[in-house]
DNA sequence: CTGAAAGCGCTTACAG
DNA sequence: CTGAAAGCGCTTACAG
């Protein structure tokens, strides 16, 4: 490989004058024709800088590492190209790990955040991401961006309004006339066992708490009977759907935490015999593609999944530069409704 | 941070030892008690490897460079999960580049393909992956793997088979009575820029091939109106679909070439008040998780895309580590076909 | 203003 | 068998 000091031997000059002509540093002053003599080697000699010097000598890598549940959610999609686009603005590029994927005693987490391999990490945390793990990625002394959760530490932290989206989901269905609303998806007990700062809740409790509260201000008292566990898998919204027809009193309209399950939830309904809407109305929680694709189209509120990847990127760089920055919810854009066909 | 030399001084010994210990090197042998002594030190003074270092000294870095369209495309992501398992089991971390997102003049893939940054590349190319950001890519020389398409150069690739499963779908449609099909989806012409080597033809060309096959082994002439070529969204499917019923004579089944397309068409279908698959039946090319959600569910013929990926990083690090490897089409598993309600 | 020299932390070929 | 020393390629504080 063509180094520094071979390009300064071929311009006749010091490996600091090229060191200074390829990043512009103005330490170093030089003519304007020792500056395009240099270029010139460097193009026609085929240099390219070794990272590998480059991040030992000034501990710094210029790689971020993400790390997040499970890339085969497509509502972690549009995250990751926020994360990416970001990146690619600050001049950082991106190392990843599925967390979920990552087999017991894997060394890969390790590997990736080890010293001297990545500047900072974005994390996603998941219930299924254990405090170990998690605990693992938030003791490094690199800098960690916090996404969807509000850490126990001191870390910085960027979260989306999970309970607004609830509120818009559920104010929806209160304005079609829907007086008995259920909430459906997600573990909000003891599978959510990351452990949040004093006075925050976990997302999907954020997200309840929304519901509950645009019920309340509509003067409708919640009933814990109509908040429906699962995981987020479209047969787990089918399955819940299946033993709801069973009951004689149930809800007409439910707010579905996932697009995943949604799917599963108007299949389950359509297989069941009732007519969406008019039987049973549906919003979930997340827009993707598909909703707008599938027959019926399913109404759905879009989160700023992109906006909080791309903020999450940018305040990770900020802080790795020493920019001072601060945690908060994303306030815009707000979650927006979309209407569809199964309300 | 903690350094080789510091865990040296504190045990005693010299850096060569630590060294020795840390990587289980046989050359350098040293008594248990020494071994002892230096884990415990390392332990107790939080030493872990400097990667830039390491790198530098090494010029291997353990990381391997993933370079594709778009991850937002379902049909990728299990593909990145084969790529992310074999990276893991081999040692190896993943850096990541979205082709598509990559804005013009973007030095994001200089960045991550640069000198000492990556020990080698896996390209999933695509029509839209301009030939000069593939050639960048091709021109580096730690080694680079092609998945599904077959590159005009030496390098190394990894396919599967996609006249394979073109020719299951279809042969599926024809036992099922259809004497009329359609191929709908993906552009054939001079979107498809990828050159391939001689000899060999672009993926979806080769899908083309397999189809065509199938009807003439049939004793059906294949019709070039009954080729629909579109983009991959949805709503092109929905399109071709609107356009197809104003036509008396046509198609009674369709492979489409495409997950997501497939939805659309079926979508497409249903709202020209065709029956599904009594009027229309569908067969999609790859399979996706949602094809199984929706109302109908919609058949699929199962593409080994984890396989690819697994098989591909492996490829790639048998490459780096200097071992003859050999480019091929994966034939196990084989294309599988999933029957589902729209056929 | 410019160049020589040091040093980041690691691994390994070499001398003892 | 063990340790001292060199050197990967870069950047930058320092001497001239």
């Amino acid at each position: 490989m063509v180094t520094v000091k071979e390009i300064a031997a071929a311009a006749g000059v010091s490996p600091s004058v090229v060191s200074a002509v390829l990043h512009g540093s103005r330490h170093v002053r030089m003519s304007e024709a020792t500056r395009a003599l240099v270029l010139a080697k460097v193009e026609e000699l085929g240099y390219t800088t070794n990272f590998a010097a480059r991040s030992l000598r000034t501990a710094r890598s210029g790689v971020l590492a993400v790390v997040a549940p499970k890339l085969s959610n497509p509502v972690f999609t549009p995250m990751l190209d926020g994360i990416h686009d970001a990146a690619e603005e600050r001049g950082y590029v991106i190392m990843l790990a599925e967390a979920m994927r990552l087999v017991d005693g894997s060394r890969m987490l390790e590997r990736i955040l080890g010293h001297g391999q990545v500047d900072g990490t974005i994390l996603r945390p998941n219930a299924d991401l254990d405090s170990t793990g998690v605990r693992s990625v938030l003791q490094r002394e690199a800098p960690v961006v916090v996404l969807d959760e509000v850490p126990d530490r001191a870390q910085p932290w960027l979260a989306i309004d999970d309970a607004g989206a609830a509120r818009v989901a559920t104010e929806h269905l209160l304005e079609l006339g829907h007086t008995r609303i259920g909430f459906l998806g997600g573990w909000l007990g003891p599978h959510a066992t990351f452990r949040p700062r004093e006075g925050f809740r976990h997302i999907n409790l954020r997200r309840l708490d929304g519901y509950q509260a645009a019920l309340r201000a509509a003067g409708i008292e919640p009933r814990d009977e109509d908040v429906i566990e699962s995981d987020y898998a479209a047969s787990a919204g089918r399955a819940a759907v299946e033993r709801l027809v069973a009951l004689r009193d149930r809800p007409t309209a439910f707010v579905v935490n996932n697009a995943t399950t949604s799917v599963g939830v108007v299949a389950g309904a359509i297989a069941a015999g009732l007519r969406v809407p008019d039987d049973l109305a549906v919003v979930a929680i997340h827009d993707i593609d598909v909703l707008a694709d599938v027959t019926p189209t399913i109404s759905a509120v879009r989160m700023p999944m992109y906006e909080l990847g791309h903020a999450g990127a940018t305040l990770l760089a900020q802080a790795i530069e020493g920019e001072t920055i601060s945690s908060h919810v994303l306030t815009s854009p707000p979650p927006e409704l979309r209407r569809r066909e199964t309300t």
